[in-house]
DNA sequence: TCTTGGTTCAT
DNA sequence: TGAACCAAG
């Protein structure tokens, strides 16, 4: 390759010097400048939360020590602005290449692409790999080159693709050190004051790092794997791989974990081992999801903050914070929604089926905006990712073509004693019920006074009644489903008739903000109330609000002409769904070329943008572009030329979906507002068991 | 072997 | 709720 310059490895969530690829080119280029940019004020909303941020910390500082063994450290800088800390990198050290790693989300798309312009106009040559995936999302199409909108069909043809996966690489032997003397490091802070005791406690059970990840991956494999299948229906998280942190900030391949798992699986196969062989698919499912949601992402990129099947929109969430506060703190009254709910609190980690519990309780009993709900997540989890979670809680509300349905409420009684049938997790999680015989311990309330009072329970005052009854929360989603529909109705007809004037003017759609900051209190405070108070509609519910919420917003758009209410989900023609936000409009040939291969996006007067806008108050880039999508079945690009541009998908594809516009005007700045609201966590509270 | 009814489990 | 699976007939 190149004649011994200079080049840049830019590390993001690829904290790893095995299987890197940017790491890899960089090293075959000549001398390396590995960095890091900490700019977590691009991130909008999803400044990431405190346990990310110290797993974040602890992850760094092991990627340095690796690269110093291999010759050189890794540069850190504190910046707002990551392209332009990229610049400077390059005026002072005189590199002539940035080599980085693939992300998804949709700022990160926008972003490296931005990167990727500024630099290559500055004659740096800027080349970008996979490391995050199987497979590229655009490599992934069905049989009209069309992405798919299934999971299943997906990871069909994940498994069935006619290349394998990349091998791993292995580490560099050594790394020779670029010049850094004109770019001294900045000391990054992860934590503040008050947080480091909570911090402190993580350290107990877990251990970032790519080296560490690999030990987890290895130990998984040999271990847990194989009885994977079988451990599957409990809470305990013991069975698990524990490799979601690890997999989120890229400290090991996915591509190596799939390998590894392969090879296991050729093995049981060939054993006739069908507990191992199940195990095996069971796994590389849930790896198959991760796959989907950074495909979703790509795909919808307004997946995280927007349903995607457009029915949604008029959905009357219940507004209630109290509703909220109960369920953060695991006081709703069913022990194991509580359950569950404690140990997020308390270790940032939740087993995923928990995770679909509580979540599910969130949007079905309580009827919260699910982003209120995904946003919490996203601050308490310890693996919180943005795609994965936008993932989950969309299939939990309803809102993908192969989600659960809405109207079906999970008894959070019944599967308690599906996934915890003794009642261990709920007694551990759980001090209160500790006491409680397990025939009761997954409905207190209806156990007879004197098993309460043995058991030492006062229901609504140490432990509280449920905060909605199953019955009642059936009746509302009900009533609200039916709302929905007619408002769905309503809306199809008006702009059928033309006289859609703009759901997004009316206050009745006005976005819902996020609760003003939800610190987790001290105290766990008194039993929450029991049934909210009927409103003025006789909904057996507190205040109901339309609109998909605005939580946690990271764009703002203005609304493209016509196009906000092509809420028609599925069958609806049209070509003017705005999702392709800016290549830019100085792309030069040969880029473009590449592009193509990747359905990038090109001018077709036809296609109305929205122009995107940053609210952040980081950047300011309403950049403006128009689209078409090109069937080109993707091309692999194995090294790498191009940046993966947001894709425009097939608009036969994206109809089934939601115009990823909705039509909301600009949202007020969240990050100013709740800067504090992730750091939240309080453990002295709670037992720390095992 | 073909049917059927009961279970289990949803990405 | 419905598809997929399994045991008994």
């Amino acid at each position: 390759m190149s004649s011994g310059g200079c080049s840049i490895v830019w590390f993001r969530r690829d904290l790893r010097v095995e299987d890197n690829p940017a790491l890899a080119a960089g090293v075959r280029a000549g001398s390396v400048i590995a960095v890091f940019i900490w700019a977590p004020e691009e991130e909008g909303p999803y400044y990431p939360g405190r346990v990310s941020r110290w797993w974040l910390k602890q992850s760094l500082s092991h990627l340095d020590s690796s690269l110093r063994s291999l010759g050189t450290g890794l540069v850190t800088k504190r910046s707002t602005d990551s392209v332009s800390s990229l610049l400077e990198f390059v005026k002072s050290t005189g590199a002539t290449q940035l080599f980085f790693n693939h992300l998804y989300d949709p700022l990160s798309l926008i972003r490296d692409h931005r990167a990727k312009q500024s630099l290559t106009a500055q004659g740096v040559t800027v080349k970008s790999f996979n490391a995050d995936l199987l497979y590229e999302p655009w490599e992934v199409n069905d049989e009209q080159g069309r992405p798919f909108t299934t999971f299943a069909a997906f990871w069909e043809r994940c498994l069935s693709m006619p290349y394998d996966p990349e091998s791993p690489l292995l580490p560099p032997k050594r790394i020779i050190a670029g010049d850094v003397s004109r770019c001294p490091s900045d000391t990054l802070v992860f934590e503040d004051e008050s947080e480091k005791g909570s911090n402190a406690l993580l350290a107990r059970a877990w251990s970032p790092g790519w080296s560490n990840a690999d030990k987890a991956l290895t130990t998984f494999i040999n271990g847990p794997l194989l009885e994977y299948s079988e451990n599957r229906r409990k809470a305990d998280s013991a069975t698990t791989s524990f490799l979601s942190p690890h997999l989120h900030f890229g400290e090991v391949s996915v591509k190596k974990v799939f390998h590894l798992v392969r090879i296991k699986q050729m093995l049981w196969a060939n054993e006739g081992n069908k507990a191992g062989e199940d195990s095996v698919n069971l796994f590389l499912e849930s790896i198959g999801l991760r796959e989907y949601s950074r495909y979703m992402s790509f795909n919808h990129p307004y997946s995280h903050e927007q349903p995607l099947l457009g029915h949604l929109k008029f959905f009357p969430w219940v507004v209630d914070e109290t509703y909220f506060k109960a369920w953060r703190q695991g006081r709703t009254g069913y022990p194991l929604v509580d359950a569950g709910m404690r140990e997020l609190w308390a270790t940032g980690w939740l087993h995923d089926r928990i995770r679909v519990v509580v979540s599910s309780f969130f949007v079905k009993v309580l009827q919260l905006p699910w982003r209120w709900g995904m946003k919490y997540f996203w601050d308490t989890l310890l693996d919180a990712d943005l795609e994965s979670d936008a993932l989950g809680w969309q299939y939990i509300t309803g809102t993908l073509p192969d989600g659960r349905e809405f109207d079906r409420i999970d008894n959070p009684q019944f599967e308690g004693y599906k996934f915890d049938p003794q009642g261990e997790y709920v007694r551990r999680w759980l001090p209160e019920l500790a006491r409680l015989p397990t025939e009761w311990i997954h409905h207190p309330w209806n156990a007879p006074e004197s098993v309460l009072q043995a058991a030492g329970i006062e229901l609504g005052s140490n432990y509280p009644m449920p905060i909605v009854g199953i019955d009642a929360a059936k009746a509302r989603l009900q009533e609200a489903l039916s709302i929905m529909w007619q408002h769905e109705a309503a809306s199809r007809a008006a702009v059928e008739n033309g006289t859609e004037e703009g759901l997004g003017e009316s206050s009745e759609f006005a976005p819902i903000a996020f609760p003003q900051d939800v610190p987790m209190e001290e105290d766990i405070g008194p039993a929450p109330r029991p049934e909210p108070p009927r409103n003025q509609n006789n909904l057996p519910g507190p205040t109901r609000r339309y609109e998909d919420q605005m939580v946690p917003s990271i764009t703002s758009l203005v609304r493209a002409e016509e196009d906000e209410t092509s809420s028609d989900i599925r069958n609806s023609v049209g070509n003017s769904r705005g999702e392709v936000p800016a290549t830019n409009v100085n792309v030069n040939t040969r880029e473009v070329s590449n592009a193509r291969a990747f359905q990038t996006v090109r001018g077709n007067a036809n296609n109305l943008l929205p122009h995107y806008n940053f609210t952040m108050g980081i950047h300011n880039t309403a950049e403006e572009s128009t689209a078409e999508s090109s069937s080109t079945t993707g091309r692999r690009e194995r090294s790498g030329g191009v940046v993966p541009v947001w894709s425009p998908a097939h608009s036969a594809y994206s109809d089934q979906f939601v115009g990823e516009d909705n039509g909301i005007a600009a949202s007020p700045s969240y990050l100013p507002m709740h800067s504090q609201s992730h750091q939240i966590v309080n453990w002295r509270r709670l037992s720390q068991t095992g």
